[in-house]
DNA sequence: TTGTAAGCGTTATCAC
DNA sequence: GTGATAACGCTTACAA
C-alpha cells in the first residue's frame, strides 16, 4: 500500500534506478531530472522501504541492546550511552527490555538476529542466558556483554570490579564500627552477584570477622526482593547492625520493611548498597552507595562493539573493567555511632 | 554471510519451499523429509531473515513506540504496558527516545515508517511535532498519541484529566490554607502543560484568589528546569507558602534548590505535582501527587492502535480521557499549618 | 508431497 | 545521464 520506488518514477516519468540514485545522491542525475523527482518524492510522501534496501545492501546499520529492565536507574543511563554512540557512528538501536525473564531473552535474541542487526550488546539476565548466545558465539556474532559476564564465555565485556567495590563499601561499614553485618544477593547464577558476594566475604574476612551464612540472604534483585530479604531478616536475634545488598531496587525494598517495622537507618540499622539510586539522593540525601557509572557502560560497550562490526577487533575478546566508586553518606552510622546489638 | 533457506534446503537436499513449509509449518510434508530438513536448519543455525519475510509478506508485524524519556518514572510503565499488549497480540515494538527533542523526533518517525512498522505510538515533545506527522496523517497511517494530544490533529488519543487533575491538587492546597501558590510549568506548546495550567487558574478563581503571573514560571520539564525555576522563585518576597510544579522531575529539581536554601518541605513551604515519582515515596513519603495511570496509557493505547491496525476502528478518532488520582501524603502542611508569610 | 516461477522494493552492474 | 537486468531471501500461486 505505502508508496514505492516504481510510483515516484512512474509520477517522474523516469525510471526507478535514477529515483533510486537520487534518492541515495549516488551516480549523476541531470538538474532538470532531479527536480522532477523531488517533486514527485515529495508529492507522494516516499519514504524508502528499509528493509527492501537492507535486504539488497546486507547491511542494517542496527544494532540490539536488550537489558533486564529499562527502568532501573542503573540501566536507564546504559542505554542512553549505547544510543548516543550508535547515533554518532550512523547506526540505531533497537532496544529490548527482557524483564530479567530467560525465555523473553532469548526470545529477543532470535527476534534482533532475525532482523540481521550487525551487533548485540547484552546486559545478560543470568549465567543460563549463555545457551542463547551459542550459536551466536559459534558464527563470531559481533556481541559485547554488559555488565554481567558469563562463565566460560569467551567474548567482549564491559563489567565494573564488583568485588572490589563490595569490599570497599563492607570496608566502610567494618570502619566505622560494624560487625554484624547482613548481605542479601541474588541467586547463584549471575556475576555481580557472585562478585559481590566475594567482595563482602573478602572485606570480612581481612577484619578477622568470622563469615556467618544466617546473615546471607538470597533473593531478586528487585524492590519485592529486598522487601522479602529484610523481612526474614527481622526474625534474628539480635538483629544485625548493618545491611549491605546487592543493588540499588533491592535497597529500595529493605527500606520499606525497615520502615514498616519502625526501624529507621541509619539510627537502627545501616544501609549500602552497589548502584546509585539516580534522582533519590536529592529526596533523601543519605544512602551510601557505590556508584557504577552507567553511561560509560553503555558508551564503551558500544564501541567495543562497533569495532568488532568493522572487523578491526581482532581475534582475542576484550574486558574493560569499570571502577566503581564509593558515594559516602550517612546510611551506615558514621557520625552516629553503631546501635549497641 | 548468515545461512539461507538454501543453505539448509541444500544440505536437506530438498527444494527451497519445502524448508520454507517446515519452518512456517504451512502446507504439508513428509515426516522423513520434515526430520531431515529440521535436523539441517539445527546443523547450520538457521534463522529465518524476517527481512525479506517482512517484505514479501507485507507485515512487519512491529509497531513503533517514541516516548520523550524512558527513564523517567510516569513513561517507564507506559512502556511497559504497551510491550505487554503488543507482544500478548504477536507483535514486538520498537522502542525510541526522543529525550523531548523535535529534530529527533522526527527522525525516529522517519526511520519507523522507513521500517514499515504497522502503526505508531507517540508520546508526543511537543504542538510542534504535529509537523512531522502530517504526511502519516494524510495516508491514514494508524497513528495514537500518548499522553499528550496536539492542536487540530484529528487522531486517537489516550490522555489523562490534566485540567481535572491539576485542579484538584490546588484545591487541595487551598483547603488545608495556602493562597500563595507558585507555578512552576512548561514553555505554552505542550498540552499537559496548558491544561495543568489551566486547572490551577480554575481552582484560584473559584476560591477567589487572584491569579497572579509572578506566581507562574515556565521552564523545561526536568530536574534542572525545577533547579531553576525554584531558584527564581526564591527572589520572590514574600515566599510563596507552597508550590505546584508540573511534573514529578520538575518536583525534584525543585526539592533540590528548596533543600540547598535550608527549605523543608512541608514544614517551610509546600510541595504537590503530577505523577508520582515510582519508588520514591518509600524513601520520602511525603509528595502529594496526582498519579497518572502509566501502565494503562500503554496498555489502552496499544489496544486502539491494534484495532486501528486490523481496521476494525472506523473512521472517527477515539479520544481517552484516564482519570488522574490524588494522592494526599505530607507535602503541603495538611497536619502542620501553613507557614506565615 | 514437492518443486518451479514470479515477485516483494530496492540497489549494483553494465549497457546504451 | 539514464535505463534494463539481476539479485538480496523469502513466500504465494500454481504445476507436477
Amino acid at each position: 500500500m505505502p508508496v514505492t520506488l516504481r510510483d515516484v518514477a512512474q509520477r517522474a516519468g523516469v525510471s526507478a534506478m535514477t529515483v533510486s540514485r537520487v534518492v541515495n545522491g549516488s551516480g549523476s542525475v541531470d538538474a532538470e531530472t532531479q527536480r522532477r523527482v523531488e517533486e514527485a518524492i515529495l508529492a507522494l510522501d516516499y519514504i524508502p522501504n528499509r528493509l527492501a534496501r537492507s535486504l539488497v545492501s546486507q547491511q542494517t546499520r542496527t544494532i540490539g541492546l536488550i537489558v533486564p529492565d529499562v527502568v532501573n536507574p542503573f540501566f536507564a543511563p546504559v542505554v542512553r550511552g549505547a544510543e548516543t554512540t550508535a547515533r554518532k557512528a550512523g547506526y540505531r538501536v533497537l532496544l529490548c527490555n527482557s524483564e530479567g525473564d530467560l525465555r523473553l531473552e532469548r526470545e529477543y535474541i532470535e527476534d534482533l538476529v532475525a532482523h540481521r542487526v550487525e551487533g548485540l550488546l547484552l546486559a545478560p539476565a543470568s549465567d543460563r542466558s549463555r545457551v542463547a548466545l551459542l550459536p551466536l558465539l559459534k558464527g563470531r556474532f559481533p556481541l559485547v556483554l554488559l555488565d554481567r559476564s558469563l562463565p566460560d564465555t569467551d567474548c567482549d565485556h564491559v563489567i565494573s570490579d564488583s568485588v572490589a567495590g563490595a569490599r570497599r563499601l563492607v570496608e566502610h561499614l567494618i570502619a566505622v564500627g560494624h560487625r554484624r553485618i547482613a548481605h542479601f544477593t541474588e541467586s547463584d547464577d549471575v556475576s555481580t552477584g557472585r562478585d559481590r558476594l566475594e567482595g563482602y566475604r573478602q572485606a570480612l574476612e581481612a577484619a578477622h570477622i568470622p563469615v556467618s551464612e544466617d546473615l546471607i540472604f538470597r533473593t531478586t534483585t528487585d524492590r519485592i526482593g529486598g522487601y522479602r530479604a529484610a523481612q526474614l531478616m527481622l526474625h534474628l536475634d539480635p538483629l544485625p547492625t548493618a545491611i549491605f545488598t546487592v543493588n540499588n531496587m533491592t535497597a529500595l525494598g529493605t527500606m520499606q520493611a525497615l520502615r514498616e517495622r519502625g526501624l529507621k537507618v541509619p539510627e537502627d540499622i545501616g544501609l549500602v548498597c552497589f548502584d546509585d539510586v539516580e534522582h533519590l539522593a536529592i529526596l533523601s540525601p543519605f544512602l551510601t552507595v557505590v556508584d557504577q557509572p552507567g553511561e560509560t557502560f553503555g558508551t564503551l560497550g558500544a564501541q567495543l562493539l562497533f569495532e568488532r562490526i568493522s572487523g578491526k577487533a581482532g581475534n582475542r575478546s576484550r574486558r574493560i573493567v569499570l571502577q566503581a566508586d564509593l558515594i559516602v553518606r550517612q546510611s551506615c552510622c558514621a557520625n552516629n555511632g553503631v546501635p549497641a546489638r
